[in-house]
DNA sequence: ATGTTGACATTGA
DNA sequence: TTCAATGCCAACA
């Protein structure tokens, strides 16, 4: 649509808006919001709309990378923040540090359905 | 204004 | 299998 000044900001808007709706206790990746959003190759940029919601209350800390590691912990204000964050909210880690997202991985609009593994 | 970097992911060779 | 290249959007030099 056209709206020359309309859908510009949106991303990280939107990006935002995603993230504040997972549910304590879970994680999800950038690739899920970026598809999510309809552009899975813009996954890069949601960690750029995590970096500038720092300072926000959105659970930046329930974001991480395909693998599970908490790739953005070193822009926390400690090392072992987002970690305890997340362990404080019952999420499970595993030997290599990296979230267990077997249990943890949480997708976006799936709106509390039940998502199977593969 | 242009080029590079960055809390990533996917595909091709 | 692993390594390299590409795509996307925004901020920084």
């Amino acid at each position: 649509m056209s709206t020359p000044s309309g859908d510009r900001n949106d991303f990280f808007s939107r990006v935002w808006q995603v993230v504040a709706q997972i549910p304590r206790g879970k994680v999800t990746t950038y690739g899920h919001i970026a598809a999510h959003l309809g552009v899975r190759s813009s996954a890069r940029t949601v960690g750029w709309a995590m970096k500038a919601a720092k300072g926000t209350t959105l659970p930046c800390h329930r974001v991480v990378n395909r693998f599970g590691a908490l790739t953005g912990a070193q822009s926390f204000p400690g090392p072992r923040v987002m970690e305890d964050l997340l362990r404080s909210e019952g999420v499970a880690f595993d030997d290599d540090g990296c979230v267990v997202l077997s249990a943890h991985l949480w997708i976006p609009a799936s709106d509390g359905a039940y998502q199977p593994v593969d």
